[in-house]
DNA sequence: TTGAAATAGTTAGCTGCCCTAACTAACATA
DNA sequence: TATGTTAGTTAGGGCAGCTAACTATTTCAA
């Protein structure tokens, strides 16, 4: 069972994975700048933690929000090693797009489902959160 | 529903891509073997459409698999064109170790699961596999 | 029958993500 | 003030995904 599980989970991801790669945005940097958007500013470190991601590689991905204008820094008042990072308006927009076309693409095939259907993954999500440990 | 569900399967697969780090074999690898252990012998263009990804890729997941003497390959009878892949005796007691440490981890949780819970949770599983595409 | 098109895989080269190790800069403290 | 700690960056490596271009084989139609 949880074999099956974790294939699902692959399976799904790497569908949503094909859609986020159109807003040409991977689903890495959707994900940390996600983070900003809703739950606001952070530090890298912070980012990392929330990401379950080593410092390094959000330092990078950072980085390359940065180049693309949808990220900026900002200094830290009182400590001067601390980088924030706060999503700027582009980054906002963009994160808003992407989650409509995403969801769009999935919800149509949702519909698709039998309303029985619908009813058995509902009631699984709650199941696979504490699952995870959520 | 679809946050819901994206939200679902990442917070899975945060979870066991530790459990699966420890097996020292990638999840694709995984992945692709369990298909390779619990669905006999395919070729590597079955294999890649099953894990939706392009044939180079599979191609190369399967030689990987194969330098750890994980699968093997098989000559097909009336095309000198395909590959046939299929799972070593190391490959399927590798998996099925894998699997044994995954329900390990998880063997708490699943505990605290009723049998109508974890009935839920089997029901909906072919049904996120076809919203993969699957 | 033979030449063109289709099919199955491989190889090469690119990008991105993830890691550890080693570094710089700044802060905290004894 | 010297030492240790903390926040991030840089360097370098491995793996996974892609496209493009290639080989080998099979299929099919003129």
């Amino acid at each position: 069972m949880a074999d099956r599980l974790h294939s699902a989970a692959i399976h799904l991801l790497r569908r949503l994975r094909r859609e986020d790669d159109a807003s040409g945005v991977s689903a890495p940097r959707l994900s940390a700048l996600s983070v900003l958007v809703f739950g606001g500013v952070r530090t890298i470190g912070d980012l990392a933690k929330v990401e379950q991601v080593r410092v390094p590689t959000m330092s990078r991905v950072v980085a390359a929000l940065e180049t693309d204008g949808l990220v900026r820094r900002v200094a830290h008042a009182a400590d001067k090693r601390v980088v924030l990072v706060e999503a700027s308006a582009a980054g906002k927009a963009l994160l808003h797009a992407g989650q409509r076309r995403r969801v769009a693409a999935l919800a149509a095939d949702i519909a698709k489902l039998s309303a029985a259907e619908r009813r058995a993954i509902l009631s699984a999500i709650p199941l696979v959160e504490k699952l995870a440990g959520r």
